[in-house]
DNA sequence: AATGAATGAGAATTCATTCAT
DNA sequence: TATGAATGAATTCTCATTCAT
């Protein structure tokens, strides 16, 4: 009882804290709950993190590593961009469902109680996606496999647009209704479609002008 | 003073309850607050609404009402899609910046602490847009506007997502600073760009397979 | 509308007073809802009476006088004592079920939020049997009918124990339960058996020492 | 100061709950000043506590435990009937003195705001004494003490009747009042009055029949 | 005379944080 | 070093009473 958290213990009061801070948001949940539920006493908890809001942007940090980890794997390679785009795509389904807690502590950020810190976070997240997408789409237009009459990070920008929303409507309540009202009650049994759909949108918007020019233009 | 209150004042009581709860979210908002700054005592509040949640629900439905009027001004007309498409980006854009507490109240059912309400209202919200995107598109597919080889309610969905993605990004604090990150802290004084790279995506993501057509393929 | 309140208008305002108070007690009790089942506006409801308070005893004391003129019917008459108690005995049974109400609100007296008039409405209310009882116990001892050696006080005092907890008994849900539970359920099926044998108690609690007299000792 | 608090001290708080409850009624009491009182913070009496009627309902529990605890007391015992009788009078008038504000609160249930309570109370409180009473009594019957023409569930009930109405002119004001207008104001300089009185008309409800039967009636 | 809209004090309950043990 | 009991500020909602119309 007189050692020092492990590591270990650490990653699980902080998992503990992501799941209720994704449920309940900053305001709402309880410091005390997520105490008992890690299985560790208020004072260690309050030895280890400052505050409330400390703790709740540690989970965030924790939260964003884990992401970063899946992400690096998905982005990496050198194949096409729209293979790299439709590997993307699946991986963004897959986690998204995976670690829906993750991307509900986001949304929380986004638009919850912890609204104050957006603009701090705002950075941290998503420069870890802004390049890695800008620079694959500029190495594409080098290479002639996508269109160049585009602005490489507006076209980003857009990319990450549709990520984000499917991320949200494979993880958050809301997203998931808006989602069957577009499409149906059965798109969630047909991963593949949204895919191919999601796929051929973006290849034409990447790949049009560049198709006009193929053609003469 | 015994007057029962006008219909004015109720709005004026909304609009301050929906900049309250734009700033605060549900349960961060302070009803007491809200009565004061609308110049109301706690008392009538409670008589013209049955407690906080409802109160929190006729905001709701306030902004979707003033909301939809925008809308449907923008998604009437004959014009082909892609001048309509354009006309409701700009549309978007102007009234994410007017309206910005409308749209933050939004954030807030999706993932703040109003969450409960999320699928209730998710339809009720949603069904407005989905419908009227998914039918110009079909009929644009009829008239040969735009490629047929699509799910006109995914490609909708898409086309939703990108326009969603742009409401945030012009009225919430971190999308405002994740689109920073994407495109650079002067992409807020040159709304045309982003107009006219949006157009692109939108277009040949649209057009993609008939221009292919039109090119005998 | 520009009429005075008619006396059967001021009843019906009392009886519903009588409902509400008998319910919820007096600070439980809404004046804004006893107006409106009442059909009036609580402007003329403070209009006839000072404050809740005043209404409240206004209330009680329109019950008193429907008791009083309930007991008058029976303790008046030449019968025995015997005889007539249980007449008593059977219009405290019937008036307990018909005016239960009336029987609620003493309670809350006794015991709820007006409590603080209990002093007050005791002398009020209990006078009005007291002097009753006792004159025909005495004029019952004079007259043979009864034993000489009690204090004739002291057994009204005790005959009105066991008729007050009577009403109780065929009133108030907490009582109702207690007889239950001391007599079984079926006892609220055959008044006649609890007249019966509260008849017997009271006839020798009564007359014993006389029939022993009687007997020589 | 961190210690859990110990049986005395919960004992002190229920205490100082069941003086403010047996004044002000459940609704009547505040959560906040009974804390006060017992000289606890608020949080520390939820901790405790569920909630208000959870605290009421110990607060009752706690009063119970103690008045069993005296009645248990007196109606042990072998002697005859009456001899009891008389001893379980002096009890009450007693306990009612020193304990009233228990009687008090059972007032509260049978008729203030915690009247929803009273159903489910009424069986236990009454369970207690019921049996005890419809026991003994059969048991006299048996061994020629009392007369056998009666039904010994019935006459507890009268009997426990006389003996709630004691208890209720010895501790709560409205029938402290009812009783001197009924005996005079200096019922209460003599208790050993009241006391023989009421064996007497006991004694004689109970014997009647029996005294008869030994004359040869 | 009659109305009933408006007022606002007051009370139950929660939970982040402290600190004696 | 770890514990978790205790603290108490802060917030929602109710309803008796007023008084402009």
């Amino acid at each position: 009882m007189l050692k020092k958290l492990t590591d270990e213990k650490i990653v699980e009061i902080l998992e503990t804290g992501i799941t209720e801070f994704a449920k309940k948001g900053l305001d709402g949940a309880n410091i005390n709950v997520i105490a008992k539920n890690a299985g560790i006493s208020i004072g260690v908890l309050y030895k280890y993190f400052e505050n409330k809001e400390e703790f709740f942007l540690a989970c965030v940090k924790r939260s964003l590593e884990a992401l970063e980890a899946v992400l690096k794997e998905v982005t990496n390679g050198e194949e096409k961009i729209l293979v790299r785009a439709e590997k993307i795509i699946r991986a963004v389904i897959y986690y998204s469902k995976e670690y829906s807690d993750y991307i509900n502590m986001y949304q929380e950020i986004m638009s919850g109680s912890s609204k104050k810190f957006a603009p701090l976070l705002a950075v941290e997240i998503e420069s870890m996606t802004a390049k890695t997408y800008a620079d694959f789409i500029k190495k594409a237009m080098e290479s002639d496999d996508i269109r160049k009459d585009i602005d490489p990070r507006m076209f980003a920008f857009f990319f990450d647009n549709l990520l984000t929303m499917l991320q949200f409507s494979y993880s958050c309540d809301y997203h998931r209704e808006r989602l069957k009202v577009y499409c149906g009650v059965d798109v969630f049994d047909d991963d593949e479609k949204v895919i191919t759909e999601l796929v051929k949108f973006i290849e034409s918007a990447f790949t049009f002008a560049q198709s006009e020019v193929a053609h003469g233009k």
